[in-house]
DNA sequence: TAAGTGTATTAATTACCATGGTACACTTAA
DNA sequence: TTAAGTGTACCATGGTAATTAATACACTTA
């Protein structure tokens, strides 16, 4: 379900609250599905539960899951999270344009980058979430 | 010609590196003209020679600037470098592209944000290289 | 009751950052 | 030649963050 990559350079806790977040909000988690439990995903990854305990604490203090003490950990998925996530990356789009000022790029020059990504440029997405709301 | 931050999580060194390496890019200091020494720099700065050290080996070694023993550290900018730099921004921007769409982000969204920025969105830069001047 | 769960605490380890200090080799100018 | 300024290479120290390790406790469920 979740795979760590060590030569990344952030802290373990980190990359698996990302993973999590990505797969709460692209509904592979449904809500109030149940989390695997702090000592068996520690096992699954090979690392001390302790880590795990912070990657939820983390997850749980964003909003992205619930506890229930002695019954585990579960999804509380919801739309403002997805706004959340957008803001974020939008915020890191910003400060990226503002480094590439920096180094003469101009925003024409990322847009065209942008656009040029993988060929596609016009319909995307609206797959993945399919039903649901989507909106906001 | 440095300011560093120390409400910034990044280490110093990086700080340092980070700035000189705009400054070189952004023509403020020219090709081959002399960085300030080891020492004085870390008088300036009020912090520890080897940091300035460690700073200016990583410069060294993505080639933004060449030592002479005995000399002292000059600026080594040319085309390439630029070129690098644009590569490593743009090679960051393909990675959050990918994130956004992950978050149900289309490219025609981060189009929006990326020119909506700061208003403007037609001629920029040309400035900055002006007139040089500054030149230790 | 036993097993599985989250939670809390403490200690130890490792890595990185930064400092402080010393020493050496080189270049330049007096 | 000498002195000053330069880069460079060490080493020891302290601080912090990340992670591991080992316990212990309280809760829920079968």
């Amino acid at each position: 379900m979740i795979i760590l990559d060590y030569r990344d350079a952030r802290p373990l806790y980190e990359q698996i609250v990302d993973k999590f977040q990505i797969l709460i909000l692209k509904g592979v988690l449904e809500p109030n599905a149940k989390m695997p439990s702090v000592r068996s995903l520690a096992v699954e990854l090979s690392i001390n539960p302790n880590t795990i305990q912070r990657a939820y604490s983390e997850l749980e203090r964003t909003g992205f899951i619930y506890t229930v003490k002695g019954r585990g950990n579960f999804v509380s998925y919801d739309e403002g999270l997805k706004q959340v996530r957008r803001e974020e990356i939008f915020g890191r789009l910003d400060r990226l344009v503002l480094e590439a000022r920096e180094a003469g790029i101009t925003r024409e020059e990322l847009g065209e980058r942008l656009f040029s990504g993988s060929g596609v440029s016009g319909q995307e997405e609206a797959a993945g979430q399919a039903q649901k709301g989507e909106g906001e």
